[in-house]
RNA sequence: GCCAAGGUGGCGGAAUGGUAGACGCACAGGACUUAAAAUCCUGAGAGGGCCUAAAAACCUUCAUGUGAGUUCGAGUCUCACCCUUGGUACCA
């Protein structure tokens, strides 16, 4: 008879409500802490496969530790601002608080569901105000120290919808909602100064035993070139071009100067020059683009600054100035100098301009590397192609005839340059025109200054009072509740801050809230941090990769040095789970119809049945992407139901069998499995620990009999992964308590007396030994040959050489 | 383009430099059944040989993207190339 899985679910579940079992006592000496770290999840309504692929796996691992005696602190919250909550509002009119709310009832619900053994004594809430009064606090803390600036930027710009838009909300250029094209508009906006940090952040991923694609993918994410500011004059008059280049040995080559359109210097030399209204087309022509157009359109488009020109420091030669949108005001300075003899794009932009090509380096063939008289043997000619390696300097005057390489922190001193590294990080933009976020807890004095609220009126609230319809301005703007109270509050004059947080503000130290969720009077803990920070693990998707992983780095190191958290990174491990994608290997999408409801599983087989193929399905510590095979969770049912009927054997056959009895071929076989589910688990490698349990089963099943002692350690090792028959299976045992509560079965392993030996001829098996584990090689040979295929191979010659290595092999070379 | 990870049966995957394909899915044969489902048992990388009425067992060759190399021995280490996935890209 096939158990009833809904209602040992239900009884399993309210068992251990009753026995509060995952709290974790934040002070508790007697156990080694152990936090682990799930992202939490945005409040979206039903959990998808996903979310069970995140927050199952996850438990499994919880449980794992738990059994062998870790203080475990499992987390849950919900990031709960965002983007939806108002999509709803402004779709269907119901209220974002409420949505929110309901949902988050719901997804409770269905965590609980799962059998995930989350602490929901720590829950965080990221939109409840006794959350974000401290993201508050957070915030004007970076602000009083000068790492949250108040300045213009562009935002995308949707002119039919009146509204901002956020990165996600522009598909291809235009309006996510309308279509319309996008436009970019410039606002004064709040920036974190990540930049600030890029240098630590680069350097503190050095000794994080992270994998190396993530790591790697945070530091192309950052960065850094080393490069060298150097100075152009403009002839005849005092302004100076400050260029920033990662090839000063190539200056002598640099035969024209480039500025981004939005070069301060080129409003500024407007008037200076012979082709004003042209060039003011052309900045105005690029300014409809977006970066993004700009560079799709790899066509190279720009104007020259008719009647001005600067000098090439190096060469002391008057070069043009153009202006070219191929250039980003906002990386290095703004401007380059062009060498199109040894750069791609100024190559590029130089034939179709039809300028000059001025060749400053010979490349050098690995030979001629080797070769110490290369310098005399000049060169590879070059002609019509652009080379962008090192080489020999040439037509670099006093520089001529030297290896680029070497000479060009020498080329740099010449000019009066300055050596410096650029990063492509950019500071953090956090201000949103957005109703559902965090309020940005800044006013404005009647100069137009911002002030930080001080703490004493945080939580700052979000009004209720505003239009949630786009008008062209923020909604906060609608709200005559915030006039007042600021008017209040800080007198005539004064307005408010209307743009509402970035909801990777929320998340970026949520971790430390769990230490202390209900604190009115301190964000977290300090000794509860002392102790359980940094997190040991951290398990969540790849695309947190580079914004959210970076983002909460960037807040540690903040509040490091503020003295407000005692470590400089938060994360010790950083687990990148894979993607279930659908039976027919495609991501899942309703317009493909391959999308797995997980509901119909449960439903079907119980949750232990998917938890445990979803552990099975593939390695968790790679970010791989796995297919979802139809029967792998019936297939699960079935090993758990063969598990179920091995405790019904004990059941009929306890009269006869019974008590601490361990067969000793069992016993070893409970002992491997215990160690290779354990260290496998460590590893992040359930299915090679669940195909442990098979195997155990497997032998189980074989013997004649089965033991209660057998059985429960049987039980107790298959818990973490179907938390529920465990505890089903427990009760029929006749367990005390909890089988989550039991102490993980680690028996010796009894050391084999005998080992099996394979005996190679010329590395090719030729047959099998059995061999006391500490026989010498002497017995260990004379026994392989009367293993007749060995002699047969041999042909009665002496082996030349004799390979033995004691348990596993001996190779007889002839 | 650059950077990173990876390429093993029909499929997901397993293998501290030491019997490649654990475990599972799908498949085939069998048992049980009036029948089916469920369950249980058995089989299997591909090919060849030997022996057969047929099979088992046995022997053998080829097999971890391709090609070289290191090694007594390579899926694993080294080099080159091909392909896939992910990140990033007028970043000077």
């Amino acid at each position: 008879m096939a158990y009833d899985h809904r209602d040992i679910e239900k009884k399993a579940q309210e068992k251990w409500v009753g026995l509060d079992l995952y709290r974790a006592d934040l002070a508790d000496e007697s156990r080694e802490p152990y936090y682990l770290l799930v992202e939490f999840p945005y409040p979206s309504g039903d959990l998808h496969i996903g979310h069970w692929y995140a927050f199952a796996v996850t438990d499994i691992y919880a449980r794992l530790l738990r059994a062998r005696g870790k203080n475990v602190l499992f987390p849950i919250g919900f990031d709960a601002f965002g983007l939806p909550a108002e999509n709803a509002a402004i779709k269907n009119g119901v209220d974002p608080k409420e949505w929110t709310y309901k949902n988050i009832e719901r997804m409770r619900t269905q965590l609980a569901s799962m059998g995930a053994s989350f602490d929901w004594s720590k829950e965080v809430v990221a939109c409840d105000p006794r959350y974000y009064q401290w993201t508050q606090w957070l915030f004007a803390k970076l602000f009083e120290h000068g790492l949250a600036e108040h300045r213009e930027a562009a935002v995308k710009w949707c002119p039919k919808d009146q509204t901002v838009l956020a990165n996600e909300q522009v598909i291809d250029g235009h309006c996510e909602r309308c279509g319309t094209p996008v436009e970019e508009k410039r606002l004064t906006q709040w920036f974190l100064k990540i930049t600030d940090y890029a240098k630590r952040l680069l350097a503190g991923l050095k000794d994080l035993p992270w994998r190396e694609e993530i790591k790697e993918a945070q530091r192309s994410w950052i960065g850094e070139s080393q490069g060298a500011y150097l100075e152009f004059p403009i002839a005849g008059r005092d302004e100076k071009i400050k260029i920033f280049t990662t090839r000063p040995d190539t200056l002598f080559g640099a035969t024209y100067i480039v500025l981004a359109p939005e070069h301060q210097l080129v409003s500024f030399l407007l008037d200076a020059v012979s082709n004003k209204k042209e060039i003011e087309d052309y900045i105005s022509a690029t300014a409809k683009r977006t970066e993004r157009e700009r560079s799709e359109n790899k066509e190279k488009t720009g104007v020259r600054l008719e009647g001005v020109s600067a000098v090439n420091p190096a060469t002391k030669e008057e070069i043009p100035i153009y202006v070219a949108d191929y250039v980003l005001n906002s990386y290095g300075t703004g401007a380059v100098m062009a060498v199109p003899a040894h750069d791609e794009r100024d190559y590029e932009f130089a034939k179709k301009m039809e300028l000059p090509i001025l060749y400053v380096i010979n490349p050098i063939t690995e030979e001629q590397k080797k070769n110490s008289e290369y310098k005399e043997k000049i060169t590879v000619p070059i002609e019509g192609v652009c080379y962008t390696g090192d080489g020999i300097l040439a037509n670099s005057g006093e520089f001529s005839g030297r290896n680029s390489e070497e000479a060009m922190w020498d080329i740099v001193t010449a000019v009066g340059g300055e050596r410096t590294t650029q990063y492509r990080l950019r500071d953090w933009l956090v201000s949103r025109q957005r109703y559902w976020g965090c309020p940005i807890p800044i006013v404005y004095d009647p100069d137009g200054k911002p002030h930080a609220i001080p703490a004493e009126h945080l939580p700052w609230l979000l009004p209720t009072d505003v239009d949630f319809k786009p008008t062209g301005k923020a909604p906060l703007a609608s709200s005559r509740e915030l006039q007042e109270r600021v008017v209040h509050i800080f007198g005539e004059g004064w307005t408010p801050e209307y743009d509402t947080l970035d909801t990777f503000v929320d998340s970026s130290w949520y971790f430390l809230r769990y230490l202390n969720p209900s604190d009115t009077r301190d964000f977290s803990d300090a000794a509860h941090m002392k102790k359980w920070l940094p997190i040991n693990r951290y398990s969540g998707g790849s695309e947190h990769t580079t914004m959210h992983l970076l983002y909460a780095r960037f807040f540690i190191k903040v509040l490091y040095d503020l003295a407000l958290v005692p470590i400089d990174e938060p994360f010790t491990e950083r687990f990148n789970r894979g993607l279930i994608m659908g039976p027919d290997g495609q991501k899942m999408s309703k317009s493909k119809g391959n999308v797995i409801n997980p509901d119909d599983f449960v439903k079907k087989y119980g949750a232990d049945a998917v938890r445990l193929y979803l552990a099975f399905i593939g390695p968790y510590n790679e970010p791989n992407s796995y297919p979802w095979n139809l029967d792998g969770v019936a297939s699960m049912r079935k090993f758990l139901e063969r598990v179920n009927h091995l405790v019904d054997k004990w059941g009929r056959m306890k009269s006869q069998d019974d008590g601490d009895f361990i067969r000793p071929r069992i016993r070893q076989a409970l002992a491997k499995t215990s160690v290779k589910v354990a260290d496998d688990g460590d590893r992040f490698k359930f299915n090679t620990s669940v195909a442990a349990l098979m195997i155990l089963v497997n032998e189980l099943e074989a013997a004649s009999s089965v033991s209660k002692t057998e059985c429960a350690q049987l039980v107790i090792m298959l818990a973490p992964f179907a938390p529920h028959l465990a505890e089903h299976l427990w009760e029929k045992l006749g367990g005390e308590g909890s089988v989550h509560q039991q102490a993980w079965p680690v028996a010796a392993i009894v050391l084999a007396t005998e080992n099996e030996i394979v005996v190679q001829v010329n590395g090719k098996r030729r047959g099998l030994l059995v061999l006391p584990v500490d026989a010498p090689e002497a017995e260990a040979v004379a026994r392989a040959l009367h293993i007749s295929a060995v002699a047969t191979v041999l042909d009665g010659k002496e082996p030349k050489r004799i390979i033995f290595v004691p348990g596993r092999i001996l190779n007889l070379v002839v």
